[in-house]
Order: structure tokens, then sequence, then C-alpha cells
DNA sequence: GCTGTAATTTTACACATGTAGTACACCCGA
DNA sequence: TCGGGTGTACTACATGTGTAAAATTACAGC
């Protein structure tokens, strides 16, 4: 599966980009970055050729140049890396991170609502949950 | 508040005891870290003293040797780290961050019933939570 | 007052990352 | 065929981290 996924936020941006695209050259990543970061085209070039030697990323040739797809599934590095954070942060207590994130200032009533609704999907035979259907 | 919380796992490690002791010399960490990763003394000072350069922690000298203390909050640390994974991974939707705990495999309905409990606590006016009072 | 000992400070090195200049390869048009 | 353009590969450097040996410092006991 995955051996060391510390993807950094930059790596991380430009997968992002390519788990939306499905793929894209460097030029592409280069201007749909640009905005934000403007990086020059050989920086991302070197990013993603690091990647590729720790089969983040692939590419294949094509009209001269090198069009990139991820190796990775955006669920995967979502896996590993709230693993890691789980593990690291909150030794591994689950509900000690989303109660973290329940009592954290920034979360809105709208948020509140759509967990709930979660938590009855991810189990429907809970009192709470037959209560509110009834 | 924090400038650059990019804590690393061995820094956490040694935060962690930071905060369950309250303070702790280099040899005090270094003897309670000796089993996992028996680290040299000299590695552990050269962590301590990078951090203290970050204002992560300080210390005081207290019979030949630094007494050092966290300078931050673990409250302060997590939040900090989960607030960037979640803009980062998710894009700032902290529900699709909970959605992929609970949809994770490694949580147990033990952990899915003291969640629901934390929402109860959240938000004790929702419908849910009264008809269970009920 | 010396000297040993224990702690800290300095120095060192390998590796990852962000960043980019420079060199090279190769295709296309004149 | 030759030259320019475009894209990749190589090289380079600063910074951060993990790791620790070597140097320095400063008490404590003789």
């Amino acid at each position: 599966m995955s051996k060391q996924h510390a993807i950094t936020e930059l790596q991380l941006a430009i997968l992002r980009l390519l788990w939306e695209r499905g793929e894209a050259t460097v030029a592409d990543i280069r201007e749909a970055l640009h905005a934000e970061r403007g990086l020059a085209q050989t920086t991302l070039a070197t990013i993603l050729s690091r990647l590729e030697r720790r089969d983040v990323v692939t590419h294949t040739t094509r009209a001269r140049q090198f069009v990139y797809r991820a190796m990775v599934t955006e669920e995967e590095v979502q896996h590993s890396m709230v693993s890691e954070l789980t593990a690291h942060l909150f030794e591994g207590d689950v509900p000690a991170l989303v109660n973290h994130l329940l009592t954290a200032q920034d979360i809105t009533p709208g948020d509140l609502a759509r967990i709930r609704d979660m938590l009855d999907a991810a189990n429907p035979s809970t009192e709470a949950a037959k209560c509110r259907k009834r």
C-alpha cells in the first residue's frame, strides 16, 4: 500500500490537481498553481520527479511532454495521514479527535447537523436514529 | 498564537512527556523514551534546544541541569495541526473529516456511541437528544 | 587548587524539501 | 541541414530534522 506518506502542503496541492483532472502536464500544474504561488516550471518538475521516485505519481510521455497521474488515491492519502495524526496526537483515540473537532470554535450548527446525519447513516439501529425516524 | 506548528513525531513524543509531567530534564526524557528509541542524550538535547529556539519549550537551570517545560499547550498544538490537516486534506470541510473517521475500518461501535454522546452534549437541543432524554 | 565527572554546546553529516538556474536533447520550420 | 524553441535532466543552495561524537564548562570532592 503506502510506505511513507509524509505528503507536504505543496505536494498535496499538486496531488489534488491530479486527482481532480486525472492527469496533467507540468505546464498545466504550473498554470493552475500560478495564482497563489508563482513557482518556476523547473521547480514543479523537480517536485514531480521526486514524487515519482517515491511512487506517488507516474508519468507517460505525450507530444514531448510528461503527463503525470497520481498513483495513490485521495482516500489512501487521507487515511494514512489521518491515522498518523490520530495515533500521534490523540494516542489513537478517534473519539478524542472528534471531540476536538466538535468543541472547536470554527464549527457551525450546519456542520453539527451534517455530522449527526452521518452518525445515523453509519449506524441506523441506534435509539436516536430510530427515534428520529418515527 | 502559533506561528509554524509543524511538530514532528519525535518532537511530539517529547512534548507529550512535558505535558504529562509539567517539566523534565534531558535525562528524564532520555530515560522515558529509551525503550522505543534508544536515542543519545545529546540527540535529545539538540532537539530540545531547537524547540526552544522556536519558542515551543523553555528551560530553567536547576542543579546543573536544564529543566524544560512546554510553552504551548496540547490543545494549541492539536488545534493547529488538526486545522491544518482539515484545510489541506479536506478543504476545510470538518464534516468530511468526520465522515472519513466514521467510515474507516478501525472504528468500533463503542467509539460510535461515545461520539454520539458527544454530539448530544455539544448541542443538547436537537431532536435526537431530546428524544433520547424522554 | 586540581581533577574527574556530568551536563551542555559545538560541530558534523545524511537526507528531504522548496526553489530555481543551467545544461542538454530533440523536433519543426526555413 | 541548421538553428531556435520547448521541455526535461542535472546541479545547486538554503533550511529543517534526526542523529550523535567531540569539545567545553563548571561543580564537587580530595
